[in-house]
DNA sequence: CCTTGACAGATAATCGATTATTTGGATAGT
DNA sequence: ACTATCCAAATAATCGATTATCTGTCAAGG
């Protein structure tokens, strides 16, 4: 119990807006390549929303012990994706309109709020970080007959929106926009293969971050917003016709 | 893998806005129990900010096995209380001038906007909760002599400022604003052990109370949010005073 | 004098077995 | 039929021991 450095919510491991980038690199203990795994698995969906986890089963599939299992799972307890029950187990979460609309409502207010504040106190360098996340993600296509591609495609756009908050100095509220677009991103993994017709997010994306580094605080974060209400009224849509309320 | 009911972040145990209030009752597992006990120890000031945990001290002090210790000290990282590293263990989230302003900054944006949500959409119920918490927590006494006082202050304290936004409607906006209050708690409990003698806080709680309850948006949002910033100021001196940065 | 590498002690991670709790179903009583 | 109670199987929680990893120290080499 020695005092020693660092802060609550510094950027450790996964936080750090390193120059590669903000995907984990070091997987070292069984438990964290655990919640890695489970996490891509909740994303994508073959973990299905609302499903119980059997600990026997899990521990069989991943041919792992109780004890990395519970660490990974815990994991995503942070993330939001798995939840827990003294003696009843762990479950993965539920999707549901309702929650589908809050993520969406909360990431127009604080992810737009992060964007406000980057713009204020982001120095060249974040500028340059957003340029090349914009530039990496417009240049990667995603084709719907190749899962890879929207792998790939899914992992710069989470790259992308959280490279435009990561000016803002606020550790905490990283935390929260990433633990926000955790949870957007398994609706669109799971609901939304292909864009709608009507919109190009591509173009979308480019308003924002131009505005971004120009520092034209209303219209960037007036893009943002629009962009991201307009992702979920889209998957609102797509809930509705698969009779999810 | 079978799937079930249950939304994402949907109250569970520790969440319900029951009749009693927000803390927690069932305390089942030593996993649980160690959490709290934990917990306590850690917004007390007893655990030092910043302090590295070492597993097999804390497993002697407390008189458990690894597990269940890996199991509470997992729940205090979803707390932000605690933080972890691969292979480097557990640590006592550290304290700055830099943490508390931004979850100062972060209350004064989150909890608002839940207040303002909680007014829009709150029902007599909530009305009915907000008031009783604000006459418990006004009619009971905080002597700085007698650290039993306090602690209960902190309780009510707590119940109030959760009471007031529950009405909103979103589960994952109170989580947001529960750990934020969890961080603050730790700041208060540590360096204020008294109110600061120009404020009137049982005043202040009156007011934003009755502006809730009498749906009067602007003005019970402007009370809460002056309401966090002396806090935050207050809290900032303490700070300076014992030389932290 | 500084750097590098190897060792030993300290600490964290994992495992397999054991114990505790819950759940669902069968049975007895109303 | 309906409810309550008790059992057994399923599942979660915990433990103690083992294995893997890290950290600091010291010696050899530059």
């Amino acid at each position: 119990m020695v005092p020693d450095d660092d802060g609550a919510f510094a950027p450790t491991t996964e936080d750090a807006p390193s120059s590669s980038g903000f995907l984990d690199d070091g997987k070292n203990t069984i438990g964290s390549q655990l919640a890695s795994r489970l996490r891509e698995a909740i994303i994508s969906g073959e973990l299905q929303a609302g499903s119980k986890i059997n600990l026997e089963k899990a521990r069989k599939t991943f041919n792992v012990s109780l004890s990395p299992l519970r660490e990974g799972l815990a994991r995503l307890i942070s993330d939001g994706l798995v939840e827990f029950e003294d003696n009843r187990g762990y479950r993965v979460s539920a999707i549901s309109l309702a929650n589908l609309e809050e993520i969406t409502t909360l990431r127009e207010e604080f992810e737009v709020f992060a964007l406000r504040e980057s713009m204020r106190l982001g120095d060249v360098e974040w500028e340059g970080n957003v340029m090349r996340a914009l530039h990496r993600l417009n240049r990667t296509e995603r084709d719907a007959a190749r899962p890879e591609t929207l792998e790939r495609w899914e992992e710069l756009h989470r790259e992308f929106h959280l490279t435009l908050i990561s000016g803002c100095g606020k550790p905490i509220l990283l935390h929260f926009c990433r633990l926000l677009l955790n949870l957007n991103d398994r609706y669109r993994r799971v609901f939304l293969t292909r864009t709608s017709g009507d919109r190009n997010v591509s173009q979308e994306h480019s308003e924002i971050a131009q505005g971004a580094v120009a520092r034209d605080m209303d219209y960037s974060c007036d893009m943002l917003r629009q962009h991201i209400h307009r992702t979920g009224t889209n998957l609102r849509d797509h809930l509705a016709t698969k009779g999810i309320s």
